[in-house]
DNA sequence: CAAATATAATAGTATTACTATCAATATATG
DNA sequence: CATATATTGATAGTAATACTATTATATTTG
């Protein structure tokens, strides 16, 4: 993907780490093995030890980073939605025709990922599998009122937010944007899932699938006017 | 809920449990029990050394049940679906039309939980609470290959059977039946998880809402034919 | 060069997720 | 009714996890 000027960096809410990992040497191998472990053995398996052992590293070190690992996969997670909506909002911003636009937008969103060169510590590729396989399980804890006042979903509310309101400039009587700007965020992660685990449970198994259920999906549900 | 014979069991497969809870006291206070604890302090938080103290059990006792909390996991999450599956047929089933069927099936998975006095050590409506908030991680694991093998999740699958023939049942010609009936089963308990946590990602606010919007989403997604 | 800062090494703690052993008790069967 | 058998309870122990604390050693910067 062509970038207007070179340096495009993902704000992370500041909360979420102790030290910045993307200030220094050891916080971006931090990041950039991070994804490469929790990709390989699951976020259960994965260890600040574990971690420290693979980048030569002490685990006390990482900890100087990130409280925990949880901290971390919010990280990786948000870092992840911070840059889609990067190319979510780079590619539909020219666009006027409304249903043309969120016809773009759920392409960006259900398409699968290709590495972008940009951001060279950071396999994209992988870190969207550990999006399909973990993210669930960075919001589905005890803590997850306190953690999102501290604003630690923000790029992932503002990203469905988005989708609410290509969805309503569409079609504004349609009842339901919200949810189903959710259903078409989530449920995406969730058709990849599928296809890799439970095949019998999905139709989307060639490239380009889930784009065209969700495109189908939701312009059948919306009444798209004339030039809208 | 009436029901034709007063017992009715939910059959689980047998590779989940080491010794089957259904066949002693002991069993049934761990099931009964464990759904209160993992309600209200989570799955992370949850321990069989904390059951076995709130039980005036042993540890070692609840071993001799479910090899881990894993396993006790999807014992819970499996007997839910079977006990939805069994509401899902017995409502569905003399309904002739295909349209009201596939309306009532929605119907049926998508509004909210409430009370089933056949099974007395059981809080369903408490368990429908786990099965929002925890049934993805059972299923989020680098083990979900060999364990889907082994059968633990058919129950589920099966439901998402039942949906797809009554989606085929409805418009033949549609292509992603069983992405949709995906997202209907998987959507649903997000859009509750949503409305409890990040109510401004849905518009399912209202008691009948979910169902509502599933419904919406399904039928204008559908091309039913007259009397199909 | 000195001071400040970042990182590494080591040790230590409470908890978790078990396994093993043995005793106590309840239940079944002959 | 006695004995075998199964079930449960109590206790102990282990390896790993998820940290915290302290001190030593580099490295940077003023």
């Amino acid at each position: 993907m062509e970038r207007l000027f070179g340096s495009v960096t993902i704000k992370i809410n500041d909360k979420i780490f102790v030290k910045d990992p993307a200030s220094s040497d050891l916080g971006k191998r931090i990041i950039e093995q991070s994804i490469l472990m929790i990709n390989d053995i699951g976020f259960e398996g994965f260890t600040f030890k574990k971690l420290g052992l693979q980048i030569g590293s002490n685990e006390s070190s990482i900890y100087r980073y990130f409280e925990n690992k949880h901290k971390l996969l919010l990280y990786l997670t948000s870092w992840y939605w911070g840059w889609l909506e990067y190319q979510l909002v780079f590619a539909t911003n020219s666009i006027g025709d409304t249903s043309e636009k969120l016809k773009k937008a759920i392409e960006i969103v259900t398409r699968p990922t290709v590495k972008d060169s940009a951001f060279s510590h950071i396999n994209e590729v992988l870190l969207s599998n550990i999006v399909i396989n973990e993210y669930s399980k960075s919001y589905l804890t005890k803590e997850i009122d306190t953690e999102n006042k501290e604003g630690y979903f923000v790029i992932y509310k503002r990203m469905i937010e988005r989708f609410n309101e290509m969805i309503h400039a569409v079609d504004s009587e349609y009842k339901y944007p919200s949810s189903l700007a959710s259903t078409i965020l989530e449920g995406s992660l969730h058709q990849y899932f599928l296809k890799d685990h439970f095949p019998s449970l999905t139709d989307c198994h060639e490239k380009g699938d889930t784009t065209k259920y969700f495109t189908d999906l939701v312009f059948h549900t919306l009444k798209a006017k004339q030039n809208g």
